[in-house]
Order: structure tokens, then C-alpha cells, then sequence
RNA sequence: CGGGGUGUAGUACAACGGUAGUAUGCAUGCUUUGGGAGCAUGAGACUCGGGUUCAAUUCCCGGCACCCCGACCA
């Protein structure tokens, strides 16, 4: 990609007035822009690194033998009233169409594929069965705040799992919490489970949290085993004795990246999901729903992952592999020696299987092709310039840190490859 | 939803009851090129409604938007 054809703008200053950290990077580095409080649009570098976050998720639920499907956001009133939430999840954006018919854009969408998939589901030979997608979920929130982290339009990854009965569904969960973990592992999130409330379906759930100042959740965690509850269900405080170990339960703030919850039968009751078995006779089915924000996840990783220049991408969420930057001179004559190498390695680059991101702008000073690479938060940096051309080098630079090498030119590949 | 704060050029800020200023970005020209360059010229703004006043961007009331705290967060 072509940095002088990239749609974007990066800015120097930002309002007194946003305080939080992944809006002010993301907003300055061009990644997203703000629309209204709690709803951005993603822009090329932003969507990349989004796109990003979904792969990873896409390859951890497709693990697990979830099946991607993709549901509508407009839903009929006539589901939510089957449940009763018509009137209880107070964040519904309600709407009305000609003649008077009720919709609600999708919050959650158990009230969706609970029916959808009863349709498939009729003797214990189909089950278990899961199935997810990755769409943007609605919620009224009485106030959108932190940037990417509480919206009124978010990416969300709901996943639902259908079992013959209990013992399945506990084995399941326990398989899609390790799959979590992967997920957050390969986002470079250290994320916490968290034992937490399970709101009106079961007694408990469980949180994925990330550590961080900037945590709108209080939870407890253990120091040593890391054994944690979130503090609305927590019987003790910081300091005491981890029910676990012999560790201390530190008390800390933390984003709530992932949430799962065992649903047992409160939506196949509803929709009366049920199924035959073995012996023939009718039984409920009993279901699981699994979530993960990789828009809020995004915000995460730039709360916990930037310093004072800009974001710090971990590599496999990085919107390119490589930032590549061309420093030009005066010289006409070097200027085409520059540019022939640039390309040349850009090219080469690229059929190694990276993805680079070519700052080729002429008129553009040092200064703020490095500062915007430090804001952009791409892992490696590639400096070609007069001063390199002349040792045959090309010079890397981690943004992570500060070190700077020179590596030949017929060598820059094997050296990116280790 | 309760409390607090803020609304002025594309962006970030300032001032002011009577003619709105700075920086930056943008356009043009020249100079410049390893950490957000310099000079010159140019285009570019008072959130909306009501009130007070001879006169309101400024003061008062209300709306709306945004930010922060709290409540809320199947």
C-alpha cells in the first residue's frame, strides 16, 4: 500500500476534552473517526487491524466446531415479546415501519437463532450444534463513553452452542474458555477469567478482563494462581487470602474483553426448541451463548499497548507487518536510487508474504514520516534514505524499541524472517 | 437517568456587551529534507431557540451535542 494514496490524516493535537486514550490515539493515528458519542467508522487502517481481531477469533470458534452464519440486525418485535425482553433490556433501539410494525435493532440475538435453529434441530442426533457471527450489535447505552470501549453501535462475535443436556454444555463451555484464552493470547491481551454474575440464567459467568487503569470493572485477582471474581459478586477484599491458594487477592481495575454464559433452557423454553431422544422422548435443549467485542477488544490493545508516541500494535493485529519510509534529499539522482530501492524491496517484501505499508511521499519531511510511524504502531520500520543507500543497508527499527540496526540490502528478508 | 464541565476557522486554543485573534492544517510560490521545517500571499469560525439590552459570540433561561463522575451494563 502506497502511504501517499492511503485515506487518512493524522493530527498533532487533540480536544483537552477526550480523555480516553484509545480515542485519542486511534482518532490522531487515522485509524477511526467519531461520528457521535459511542459509534466510529472504521477507516483503512483501522478496519485492517479490525479485520485482524475477527480472523483470530474466526480460527479459535472455527476450532471449537463453531459454524460462522450471519444474522439479521433488524429483528421483528414478535421474538423479543416471546421472551419477554420486549420490555426488560432497557438499551433497545426500538422502531416502528409502515403500518405500524415493531422492530428492534439486534442487542444480543438469542431471540434470533434459538428459533433458526430449531429449525435444524429435531432428534438428539443433531446436537450439539454451534454456531456464531460477527455483526454489529445495538445498544442504547445511557451513556457511550471511552471511546472504543462502551458504543451504541459495536462489533460483537456471539456465539450460541445446543446440547441434549447439561453435562455436554459444561464440557463445551470449558472448551470455548480455553479457546478464549487463545483468542486474547494471540491478541497480545493478557487477559484474567473472571468468575462473575450470571445475570437471570445461571448462578455464575465468566468474564475475560484485561488489567488496566482505564477498566471501568472492579475485580479481585489472585497474584499467584490468578484466580479472579468480579467484585459485584466477590465475598472479601483486596489482601485477603486467595479461596484457591495460599496467594493474596489483589484489587485492580479491568476491561471486560469476553463474556460466557451458560443459558440452560431459558430461550428453548421460550421457543420451545426441543428435540427427541433416544428413547424418544421430548426434551429441551439446553444452550450456551459465548461473546466477544472486537471492536472494544481493539480499544484494549491501545489502552494497554501504546506509549507516549503513539500505538504499539502486537504483530498479529498490526494493520501491515512493515512500514517502509523513503527519506528523499535535494539530489535528484539519489532521490531515484532511493526510490529504485524502496520499490524494489517493497516488492520483494510483499512476495515474501508481508504486508507493507510504503511511505513513498516525496514532499513529506523526516520528521513527520517518523512521528506518524510511531503513531501508526506498526511493528517494524524500514528506513531507506541517502544515508543508508550509501552502505548498500536498509535500517529496522522495532517500535517497541529503541534499537536501530543496518542490514544490507540482500539480507533484509532473511533477517525479518526470524 | 442524576451531578459537574465544555460548545468560537478543518483541528487545537484565546479574547471580547459594539471591528473576533494565535497556532496548526489547507491553497499558491520560493527555500528546505534523519524526528511533526522556513518565508510570503490567500481562503477559512462565534451550537440552536428564547430573554435582558440601543447593541449579545460574550450576560440570563431552555434545548441539543460532546467529555467526566455516579447509576445502569441479558
Amino acid at each position: 500500500m502506497l502511504q501517499s494514496k492511503l485515506f487518512y490524516k493524522t493530527t498533532k493535537e487533540i480536544s483537552e476534552e477526550e480523555k480516553s486514550i484509545n480515542a485519542q490515539l486511534l482518532v490522531r493515528a487515522g485509524f477511526v473517526d467519531k461520528l457521535m458519542a459511542g459509534v466510529y467508522s472504521f477507516l483503512p487502517l483501522g478496519l485492517r487491524v479490525l479485520e485482524k481481531i475477527k480472523k483470530v477469533i474466526r480460527e479459535e470458534m472455527n476450532a471449537i466446531g463453531g459454524q460462522e452464519i450471519l444474522m439479521p440486525a433488524l429483528t421483528p418485535k414478535e421474538n423479543w415479546m416471546k421472551t419477554g425482553r420486549w420490555d426488560t433490556i432497557d438499551v433497545l433501539f426500538k422502531m416502528e415501519g409502515s403500518g405500524g410494525k415493531e422492530y428492534a435493532l439486534g442487542s444480543t440475538h438469542e431471540e434470533i437463532v434459538t428459533p433458526l435453529v430449531k429449525k435444524m434441530v429435531n432428534s438428539y442426533k443433531d446436537l450439539p450444534v454451534a454456531v456464531y457471527q460477527i455483526q454489529d450489535k445495538f445498544r442504547d447505552e445511557p451513556r457511550a463513553k471511552s471511546g472504543l470501549l462502551r458504543g451504541r453501535e459495536f462489533s460483537m462475535k456471539d456465539l450460541y452452542s445446543f446440547h441434549a443436556d447439561e453435562t455436554d454444555l459444561d464440557s463445551y463451555y470449558e472448551k470455548a474458555k480455553g479457546a478464549y484464552l487463545k483468542v486474547f493470547r494471540r491478541l497480545g491481551l493478557d487477559a484474567l477469567v473472571v468468575l462473575a454474575s450470571g445475570g437471570t440464567f445461571s448462578k455464575y459467568s465468566h468474564e475475560f478482563q484485561v488489567l488496566t487503569e482505564s477498566g471501568e470493572d472492579m475485580i479481585f485477582y489472585c497474584e499467584k494462581c490468578r484466580y479472579a471474581q468480579n467484585k459485584e459478586i466477590a465475598e472479601y477484599g483486596a489482601g485477603d487470602k486467595c479461596p484457591k491458594c495460599d496467594g493474596k487477592m489483589l484489587e485492580g481495575k479491568a476491561i471486560e474483553v469476553g463474556n460466557i454464559f451458560k443459558l440452560k433452557t431459558k430461550f428453548s423454553e421460550a421457543f420451545d426448541l426441543n428435540f427427541l431422544d433416544k428413547e424418544g422422548k421430548k426434551k429441551l435443549a439446553v444452550m450456551g451463548c459465548y461473546g466477544i467485542g472486537p471492536s472494544r477488544v481493539m480499544g484494549a490493545i491501545v489502552e494497554v499497548s501504546h506509549d507516549e508516541r503513539g500505538i504499539i500494535w502486537p504483530a498479529e493485529v498490526a494493520p501491515f507487518d512493515v512500514h517502509l519510509i523513503a527519506l528523499f534529499g535535494k539530489d535528484e539522482g539519489k532521490n531515484k536510487k532511493i526510490e529504485k530501492e524502496a520499490e524494489g524491496l517493497l516488492e520483494s517484501l510483499q512476495k515474501a508474504g508481508f504486508e507493507v505499508l510504503y511511505d513513498d511521499r516525496e514532499e513529506v519531511s523526516a520528521g513527520v514520516k517518523f512521528g506518524e510511524s510511531d503513531l501508526f504502531g506498526i511493528p517494524l520500520r524500514l528506513v531507506i534514505s541517502e544515508k543508508t543507500l550509501e552502505k548498500s543497508s536498509v535500517e529496522i527499527k522495532e517500535r517497541a524499541e529503541q534499537r536501530v540496526e543496518l542490514v544490507k540490502f540482500n539480507k533484509v528478508e532473511k533477517f525479518l524472517k526470524k
